[in-house]
DNA sequence: CGCTTATTTGGAATAGTTCCAATTCTCACT
DNA sequence: AGTGAGAATTGGAACTATTCCAAATAAGCG
């Protein structure tokens, strides 16, 4: 089923072996940056973020080599309304809340009886790969926290 | 006849009404369409089909009356992974199986009971407006069937 | 070491959507 | 019925996110 030590960096250079692909510092350098720090960064976030250890990698290279961990299952690709993608390195099953004033997205645990039991819904002969579970909303603390959005941060528009 | 059913095309005016917006032809012919063939067309699809109609509709206006309909809660937008957003005008919670042989995508009815064990995953003072589940997979029949759907065809447009 | 193939790169191209300014339509009020 | 204010529509330009492409580079392998 599923695999016992995934989300870490050296994971990287195994399953990119295993799908016959190479183990790259730019591909090495963007998983880092995605295990770093979780905030459900965009590709362009990825981009700048990488930048700093890489100063010139381009974008084109940020796409593909998000592309080639998603493929390899290592990252998830989630899609909230229009706007970009972002990714995500947990892998164990879960829920996304996009919190609509600030723009960051949180990872809600999702028991895996649970997730039986929304399969459960499927008809027959519906036979589902995965799930995505998107709430929206407020993340309303009574006490507002610690930006973690990237929200509107760079949306000038 | 039932009140419970928003469905209809009569409950458009009203709606608009209720929000201070007008009833126009445009968003009439708009709205019709998407309760006419519910296959979860995108923008584009809407605007080809309400031309049959309005021949001198523009694309802009497609977007604009699609979008006032969402705002006015008669039509969900929904959005698989990068593709254009699709419209959807069935209001009872559901939800989404995108068939990724086809492209096409089925409301899968949700239990009540369900969407609220879902929503008890969140943890205090998450309030969410809404939760949108999208099964991604291969539906339905056994034996593999022709191309058909808008899946990856790109000069059907 | 040179060959082959994978990967990266920058820029151009594309898709989907939004923005904008000008026009047209509606409605409320004389 | 006429008029003015605000809505709505329109076409096209602008924009954003992403993909495509062809050339340059890097790596593994014999």
């Amino acid at each position: 089923m599923s695999i016992a030590t995934p989300t870490t960096p050296d994971a990287l250079a195994q399953r990119l072996a295993d799908s016959g692909l190479r183990s790259t510092p730019q591909r090495e350098v963007v998983y880092d940056v995605l295990l770093k720090k979780r905030d459900h960064p965009t590709a362009d976030e990825v981009f700048v973020r990488v930048k700093t250890e890489l100063p010139t990698i381009s974008l084109a290279t940020v796409y593909n080599c998000l592309e080639t961990l998603v493929q390899c299952d290592l990252v998830r690709a989630v899609n909230f309304e229009r706007g970009p993608t972002r990714y995500c390195p947990n892998l164990r099953p879960h829920a996304h809340f996009h919190d609509e004033q600030s723009g960051a997205t949180h990872d809600i645990e999702l028991p895996p009886v649970l997730l039986e039991q929304v399969h459960a819904i499927l008809p027959p002969n519906y036979d589902a790969k995965s799930v995505e579970i998107i709430f929206r909303g407020a993340a309303g603390s009574p006490r507002p926290e610690p930006v973690e959005g990237q929200g509107k941060a760079k949306a000038a528009r």
